[in-house]
Formats: structure tokens, C-alpha cells, sequence
DNA sequence: CAGTGGTCTAGACCACGCT
DNA sequence: GCGTGGTCTAGACCACTGG
């Protein structure tokens, strides 16, 4: 006999091997009333079924109906990406690292920045070590794979950083040796923090997330050859469709 | 005016204002018919609002109430955390970097190892390049913090490399320059691959988890000099507790 | 305007533990 | 025994959308 487990817990465990054997992402799932009366439960209890598929990403509330997702994994490596980013500048590339690591995968990529002035976040002014509330440079960045929102990249840079600099400049600027080098303070090290937790109303607007999925939030603090602090990225991956990885160094 | 929210919603963010200004960790919460007929809505949306903050870890259900939990964050270095690790075995050290991180903040740690041999799970076969169901050593291990279980971390041997060595002896084991050292195949290269998804049923019992929690899952592989696969540990890490700190050279 | 999902409620039953 | 949280249901109303 299977173990003792609720109704809901049954149900969804019954609805996810459905999915996964014999459904295909984009397929649309039947409607509430059909599964209602289909596993003889109520349709609440098929709406908590589905609240919990929906937080594993594996099912997407779209306007009137429910459609399977199986995203790909991005396979996203923090560790060399910015030295591969510099290679979109070399001659015969229009890649950057995000553009090459999606192609390289047979899929298109495309992204949305957006340059703004404001007060820098809590977060951010710790790390930039500026007063709170001092106002930064921030190049919102919103990354898609094949049309689909895939992660947030927000980037602050200090002022005195940004100004007069092609940093400044809206859109997905390409400069030879990156923005960084551009003003004069190429990056030496990274300080980077990942942290877990649910999507905040902002990115689930902003990534059209399901209510409640968890996210990974890293946090790259970028410092020149003199120690100063001239960029936070932060970076907000939607867990169903990343992986982070590092190689180390023994 | 505030922007239109159900009322679930708005329930939640009031709960999660009272908890976080007036009440501190381990405080007793009221009950849902106290708060159902103070706010003035059903049990059912009181309980919404309630599986809300449990997801994002401020709260936990214990028998018949529900407490405020708020958990400091250990920050964890999985790029130095093995080097640390082998100072335990240095004269005048009985500090693993686990401890001694803890120890750091002024809190107390323990761990509970536990060592088995099991069929390989998919996972881990793969890394360590070993037919599915090839059986391994595992040596399963939970950290905790002030008696709070914080994190699991589960290594993978192959009987190879284990057998005849320190690694099959229970318990937490000290020996000169780790385990990796004892059996010959000390670890020359990592890789990190980090993924973030709801815990498992299982999870959520060895963790002492609410059911919907987020959390890092942190698979390292380790090679030896010669370039093979001699260690898989999975690492499972709350979100509402852990920060994991990477360093990089650009 | 009928059908969908989104939300909320009242009420029921249960297991459990405390008084 | 009584109150707690855990679970489930039936039914209601809404907004939206496609026929």
C-alpha cells in the first residue's frame, strides 16, 4: 500500500506524472471542472493540487487556462561570464557571453535594458559603500530565451562611475573591453552572494511568474584594481529554469 | 490609496508587518479563530495568508501553533570552505570550517553522520561516472545550529576510492588532512552546480521544514590530480538561512 | 452570455493534546 | 471533553473573454 498522504498531496502527485509522461511543454491542461469531476474531489481541492505544481514551474496559469512548462536549464556560469562577455567585442562576434551560451544551445536570445537615475537600494549602497538613498546609474536588464522572460539583470554603477561614460548610454551598448573599461575602472575581483527565496510581486510582474516560485538572488559586487567598489549586478534566476555553476580551484 | 490586493494578500502583508516590528523569534502567533474574527475574514483566508509566510520561512507550524521563526544567515564559502576544513587537523584546532564559521558568530554547532552504501541515485552516478545503481558510500550528514537542523550535506564515494579507508568509519571523523588525503585521491578541482527548487516531502523531514519552502540544492564534484570524479556532495541549504558566498578572480 | 479561473466563505470532520 | 490546526467540500460571486 502507498503511504498515507491528503488528498491534494495525491492529487498533484497524480496530475505531475500525467504531465511528465504524457504531456509536452505548452500543451493545455483540462479545466478545473473536468479534473473535478474526473478524480471526484472538489475543485478546490484541484485549485491546491495546481498551487503547488504551479510553484515546482512545471504548470503556468495562462488568462483562462493552464499550460504545461518544461523549460531548459541555462547553464549559467558567473565565474567566466564576464570574461567571456568581453569576447562580443572582438573582431567577427556579435556575441556576448549570454547571447553565445543560448545560441550554443540551438536557441534565441534577446534582451531589454533599460538606463535610469535613482536613489540606490539599501542593498545596493551597502555594497557600493555610498550613503543610503545617494542616487546611481542603473541598467535595468531583462534577458528572454526564444520570446520567453528568462532572468532579471540589474546593474548600479556609482556616479562618479557612470558619468560621461558609455554606461550612461540606453540600450544594449557594445564598447571594445566592455562598459567597465570604458570608465576607466575594470573590474579585478567579484564578491558574489546567492540567496534563495519566493519571487517578490515585482519580478513575478516583471519575469510573468507564477505567485509563488523561488528565485536565486545573486548579488555580484564588482571592485577595480584599487579596491573601490564600481558595480552591482543583481541577478534574479528563476529556479525552474537555471542552473548556477562554479568551478573551483582546490 | 493603496493598489487593489485580495484579500489574502492584503491579510498576509499585515501579519508580516505585525511579525517582523512587534515580535521577535519564537513567539507564540495568535489563533486563526482569534485573527479570523480580528480581521474580520474566514479561517480559510487566514490560513492563505498563514501558508504565505510559511513559504517564505517567517513562520512554522509546531503541533497546535504557529511560531515566528527568523534565522540568522550563515553565510557559507563553498570556494574556501575544504581548505578550511583541513585546518581542523592542524595542533590546537578541533574546529571543521562548519564549527569554526559557527563558532565565528557566536553560536553553537553540531552535526549527525550517518554512513551507508546504497545503489548510486541518477544524480549521482552520472558525476561520478558510474553505471545507474552502482553501489556507493554515502556518508549523510546534518548540520545543525543552537539544535536548529540547518543544512544537509550528503557525500558520495565510489566504492573505489572508499573502500579500506577513513571514509567507512561512522561518525564525524578527524583525520590528518581530510578523508580525500586518507584514501589517496585528494581533491585537486571542483564543480559547483547549484539549482534552486521547493524542498521534498523528504527534505521537509529530516529539515524539520514548512511543506512549500525554497531551497539551494549545491552539487560539488571533486577530482582528483588525475582528473577523476572521487567525491559527490549534495548540499541541501534552507533559503531563509543560508547566504553562499563565491570569490572571483576576474 | 455562457464558461473559465480567482477569490472567499461557512461549515463539516478529523486527530491530537491539554485540562 | 474541548479547542487547536489540517483537510475538504459546496456554493457563491466576480472579471474576463470568446462565441
Amino acid at each position: 500500500m502507498a503511504i498515507e498522504r491528503t488528498r491534494t498531496a495525491e492529487l498533484a502527485e497524480k496530475l505531475r506524472d500525467r504531465i511528465v509522461t504524457d504531456m509536452k511543454s505548452d500543451d493545455k491542461l483540462p479545466g478545473e471542472a473536468v479534473l473535478a469531476d474526473e478524480y471526484g474531489v472538489s475543485r478546490e481541492t484541484i485549485r491546491r493540487a495546481f498551487n503547488r505544481l504551479e510553484s515546482e514551474g512545471l504548470v503556468q496559469t495562462v488568462g483562462r487556462a493552464r499550460f504545461v512548462r518544461l523549460f531548459p536549464m541555462y547553464e549559467w556560469r558567473p565565474d567566466t561570464f564576464e570574461h567571456r562577455d568581453h569576447r562580443r567585442d572582438e573582431p567577427g562576434s556579435n556575441h556576448d557571453a549570454f547571447t553565445g551560451d543560448v545560441a550554443a544551445i540551438g536557441r534565441e536570445a534577446s534582451q531589454y535594458v533599460e538606463v535610469t537615475i535613482v536613489p540606490a537600494p539599501d542593498l545596493v549602497a551597502q555594497r557600493l559603500e555610498l550613503d543610503q538613498g545617494t542616487t546611481v546609474v542603473v541598467r535595468k536588464r531583462r534577458r528572454d530565451i526564444d520570446g520567453t522572460p528568462w532572468q532579471l539583470a540589474d546593474s548600479y554603477y556609482p556616479l562618479s562611475v557612470a558619468e560621461g561614460t558609455p554606461i550612461m548610454q540606453p540600450g544594449d551598448v557594445t564598447v571594445p573591453g566592455g562598459l567597465m573599461k570604458a570608465s576607466g575602472h575594470e573590474q579585478a575581483r567579484f564578491h558574489d552572494e546567492i540567496t534563495v527565496r519566493l519571487a517578490t510581486p515585482e519580478e513575478v510582474g516583471r519575469l510573468d511568474l507564477p505567485a509563488t516560485t523561488p528565485v536565486a538572488q545573486h548579488v555580484r559586487t564588482g571592485y577595480d584594481a584599487a579596491g573601490m567598489a564600481v558595480r552591482v549586478i543583481v541577478t534574479i534566476a528563476p529556479g525552474d529554469r537555471h542552473k548556477i555553476i562554479y568551478d573551483v580551484t582546490a
